[in-house]
DNA sequence: CGACTAGTTGAGGCCAGTCAATGTTGGTGG
DNA sequence: CCACCAACATTGACTGGCCTCAACTAGTCG
């Protein structure tokens, strides 16, 4: 239905020719993704040299493991097409949802501290992946000064939203979390030219409780509770968002943790 | 009373002269966490270089601010003496504690992603800061590739220690939360030579609830409660942990949000 | 069509939040 | 030195938000 429901890009073949019905060849060049994924604002020159260490670009099937936790950490992942979600590992094996990623995100930097990867990755759906040996983006970042930049943007983004989240699951009751959720996706699909307000959710309701600290049959009754109150509709997946001003409302304004102000 | 409560630390004149009272010269080479902080595994050359940026070695008085939210980032901060809370601000204002951070630990790396900090660090006791000005440090891991490796891996250790407060904060319960926290801190304590059992929280029952999601009331509840099962002892911010491996298991044994258990 | 997974909704209970009163500690100035 | 004050901490009583358990419905795929 929505435009983001489908993963469709516009052309993707580079003007050299090469490519294959089965495996398209895609360049950094020409990904529609430049602007949002690793080489922002790197020039053509840098562009190119980027390209060729990415030597991978792999197909993902719904539901399969980009990394495992406990593999041999080597590479970083740009998620050219699809999603998927992140996780942590607890010791005694509890599992759960660290992060919900889309187009031009970058995962697995869990892995650069140990050496091996403190989580997984599993694709939300048939995805397509860039694969960034860390090494050799190390040693490229070396000599060019922007792409070091961006590559330790990437990383500090990364430890200030896991810092929000924190904020999220330690001061915010539960109907603020999901609200604060959906607008994030709300602002990050915009960011990629969807709908803010129609989306499909690519999360099951588990996972989207265990990412906000709660039950799966708390997150559906808030949803039912969200539509009721005309906020939005749901529809299973399907999420169309009716009242952004109240959710915004919802998701901060009460204040933390605040009085519960009865209506 | 504790080896820990005082920071006391070896003699830190350094071989040259140029000392005064009251500005006591310090260098990279000669510091005592040579083995914990940015510098680990360097050479003595490439030390002398990550020396000589450190241009400011600050006093920072107890409750003083090592920079504030907003403020125009610049610079990482490494603890050389003393301690700290690092926390994150909502967007309506409400404040929470991030990070408890000790000597050797570096703070400030919110402030990469958007040149300016996120959330603020206020030193818990009178502490020495060396300030690393971020710009001279980049460059500088430019030629130094063991520094560069670091500086990644304290980014990457920050995201992961933000995941494993996800985890922390979304699906354990109180009293494995505060468990956890404690052996935290045991480890931490351990690892610099204190004791591992005995220590002085620099947090109030407030920062120390605002660190785990919890109320201060629930804090100190919970602490009377492991006194009572003789898991510790406390006297105000002195903690003896008396038994460990209890702890160890109530930190986790029992599973994240596993059913629980009526003994 | 049956088995399975995902989602919804209800009833009841418990963990932790909230409100409130009291005790304790540490710093300051008379 | 001690009185005083403010910040910090403890404990109790009560409440309520979210979890838990459970039954039922709606799609999906072989």
């Amino acid at each position: 239905m929505s435009a983001l429901a489908s993963n469709a890009r516009p052309s993707i073949a580079g003007p050299q020719g090469s490519l294959s019905l089965h495996h398209i060849k895609v360049h950094c060049h020409t990904c529609s993704l430049r602007e949002l994924c690793l080489p922002v604002g790197v020039d053509q020159d840098a562009l190119q040299q980027i390209d060729a260490l990415v030597t991978e670009r792999i197909h993902v099937k719904k539901g399969a493991a980009l990394y495992r936790a406990g593999d041999p950490f080597s590479a970083l992942h740009a998620i050219r097409v699809g999603s998927c979600k992140t996780t942590v590992l607890g010791e005694q094996g509890h599992e759960q949802v660290a992060g919900y990623h889309m187009t031009g995100d970058i995962v697995g930097m869990d892995g650069i501290a140990s050496d091996r990867y403190a989580g997984q990755a599993v694709a939300l759906e048939d995805s397509e992946v860039c694969v960034l040996p860390y090494d050799r983006l190390e040693e490229l970042a070396r000599h060019l000064a922007p792409l070091h930049r961006n590559l330790d943007k990437v990383l500090a983004t990364e430890i200030v939203r896991g810092h929000n989240l924190m904020l999220l699951l330690g001061s915010f009751r539960a109907e603020e979390r999901l609200a604060v959720f959906l607008l994030d996706l709300s602002q990050r699909y915009r960011e990629r030219g969807y709908s803010a307000t129609e989306f499909m959710l690519r999360l099951t309701r588990e996972d989207i409780g265990s990412y906000l600290g709660l039950q799966l049959e708390t997150v559906s009754r808030l949803l039912s509770r969200f539509q009721a109150g005309g906020l939005l509709q749901v529809q299973g997946r399907l999420v169309k968002l009716l009242d952004l001003p109240a959710l915004k409302q919802m998701a901060g304004d009460s204040g933390a943790r605040g009085p519960i102000v009865h209506a």
